[in-house]
DNA sequence: CTGCATCCACCGGGATACTG
DNA sequence: CAGTATCCCGGTGGATGCAG
């Protein structure tokens, strides 16, 4: 028995192969941090427009008007306008906007958990770059 | 009854709107497309450069090398050298970044879940974009 | 085979000014 | 208040070439 080299879980190969492949779109659209701070201050209820603006600090218009936008189109928040003087726009997350929170929550553990052990991670690696880098292979010289 | 307008439920207020700041930096690494194909790949056990390179497909050299240097500095991915004629390097998941596979088997699930939905909302809104494109508010004349 | 270095095109996104 | 239109710069990422 045993082949040459391939040692691929054929199980769950492709599950894992393919399934990655799934996520991409969907993580291109909402995986940017706008998207994420935008929906994370929905999750406490509707809000206006200058309300999130306030609230995210450091969003420029344009952003937000596009993430909204494009949030919009998705299904994942709902706008909702009142003709009145001066006008006012609400927005909202659609209960499909809601069942992100839950994927986002998983990510938000993660990252809450794991941080520390990146981070200490990089410093780590930090060093030993430093030390192969005292005999670190150069081909060009460094200009 | 009922107040002027502040619907907030305070309680958890702060925790998600302080929270998504904290997945920010995380989304950021580990949120772009490449990441995640490659720790899709590796999640079948440890792989060589040029294995990776021929299963993502559409990757570029320069991609797959910083990606794989990024996973490294965070401790996600485990670089082994072999020496030899010609030289073999192996990558591999670590614990680390074998435990960021649950958050994303989360991603993947509201993916796969909820795509057919962001779809069909975005046709739905292709329409309504026409038809009150109809009565479109144009300020200045398109160029 | 594995990987760095360079050049370069593209566009994401900020600042600003203007309209309804 | 709630956007839209424009300019413009920096970073992202592809293609290529070269070295261990």
């Amino acid at each position: 028995m045993s082949d040459t080299n391939i040692p691929v879980r054929a199980t769950e190969a492709s599950d894992s192969r393919e399934g990655c492949r799934e996520v991409i779109p969907t993580l291109a659209r909402i995986g940017d941090k706008w998207t994420v701070m935008v929906v994370g201050s929905l999750s406490n209820g509707p809000m206006r427009y200058n309300q999130i603006a306030r609230l995210i600090e450091g969003i420029s218009q344009r952003m937000l008007t596009l993430t909204l936008k494009s949030l919009e189109q998705d299904g994942l928040v709902s706008r909702t306008m009142y003709p009145t003087i001066p006008p006012r726009v609400d927005y909202e997350l659609t209960d499909l906007g809601r069942s992100l929170i839950v994927p986002l929550r998983s990510l938000h553990s993660w990252a809450v958990e794991h941080q520390p052990a990146m981070l200490a991670a990089r410093e780590e690696f930090a060093k030993r770059e430093q030390q192969t880098g005292l005999r670190q292979t150069r081909f060009t010289d460094p200009k």
